[in-house]
DNA sequence: CAAATATAATGAACATTGTTAATAAAAAGG
DNA sequence: CCTTTTTATTAACAATGTTCATTATATTTG
């Protein structure tokens, strides 16, 4: 297997299928099986191109980051910078995984350890809020609306509260209807920034 | 199959097997097989008294919901009633499941409709919090500790806080020690019950 | 107590799953 | 045009939940 341009576009091929999947149908629907069908390829030759399921999985993970930053970017780019931008840009993330539940299944309920428990997955998850809201967290705390010794307290703060309450409605259906559950979530985050 | 004492005591002998399983080794070890082996029968031999594993795994789900409160209760019996034991009341059911990963994938992580999306379940473990810290609560709401219009607000937020700090720690290794997670739920805990 | 019947326990079988090893097809090099 | 290397595929394995037909065991009846 040579590491040149062909190698590079059938694993594209594979990732895009693994996407697609996830996005559409989540994780349980995603088997080797799967994803070489609708990459046009039998099962096996995903083998000749990564080392196992797993290695596809956390390569898709690093793409619905990116997909989620531009999502929440694209839901808050007209508002200005504060602590009402800082909100409506975690409003963006959350909605995101509303969205696309089947990432949320991938990101926050699939066990560590089963993607190899590498630890580069587990900081990109960690992280993920974090990085999302990069830019509105760093201007709150330079202009002084977040005192910088509270910062990172709060913001696990809000990474906790944002997966409970992702958790509860996504996977747990509560609470029932998706008007109540933008209320709840509008008066918790915004409870944690004051 | 007779609705009598001998089918009930079969009952318990898969139950208990699951039970063993589920808090020992987690979900993921959980298969037909394995059940019907500790349990000292073949493995059809469980399709004569549940209609499917999602059946025998509800039952599993209730019964560790009191021994969570057990374990909780155990963990605060000495503290005088007041926002103090119910601070502690929540760590200790948090320590349940900290001790328990298995039982807290079961609760948390384990999809909706995996186990036949009974409302049910969903009610059992959306209450899982409030349910084992039932006596304290009402206390300091009837004490005028927490604000009757308040307090169903604050019990999400607990509930919310609760998963997150959980998810992270035994399901993505974050924080990395045992004593920063303490730390961390302390502060959070104390910092919504103000 | 023996025979007939009802109930309970089981083993074989099926369709899925991820993964490996051996084989077929295609591409590259001479 | 043949040889060699690279790539794609088929066959196979063990493990999964579940169903069906078949034994083994209990219970009832004569």
């Amino acid at each position: 297997m040579k590491n040149n341009i062909q190698e590079k576009r059938m694993r594209e091929y594979f990732i895009t299928a693994a996407k697609e999947i996830l996005k559409g149908e989540g994780i349980k629907a995603l088997s080797v099986r799967n994803i070489a069908e609708r990459a046009g390829y039998s099962y096996t030759t995903l083998y000749n191109y990564f080392k196992d399921v797993n290695e596809l999985i956390f390569l898709c993970i690093t793409d619905f980051q990116e997909e989620c930053n531009q999502y929440a970017e694209g839901k808050t780019k007209n508002i200005p910078f504060g602590k009402e931008r800082l909100s409506a840009k975690i409003k963006g993330y959350m909605g995101f995984f509303v969205e696309y539940p089947g990432i949320f299944e991938l990101y926050y309920l699939e066990r560590v350890g089963d993607f190899g428990n590498r630890q580069t997955i587990i900081e990109t998850i960690s992280n993920s809020l974090e990085n999302s809201c990069k830019a509105e967290w760093e201007f709150c705390i330079s202009h002084g609306l977040i005192k910088k010794e509270d910062a990172s307290l709060i913001m696990l703060q809000l990474r906790n509260m944002v997966v409970g309450l992702l958790i509860f409605y996504i996977n747990r259906l509560t609470p029932a209807s998706y008007v109540d559950f933008i209320d709840q979530s509008a008066k918790m985050i915004d409870s944690i920034l004051q």
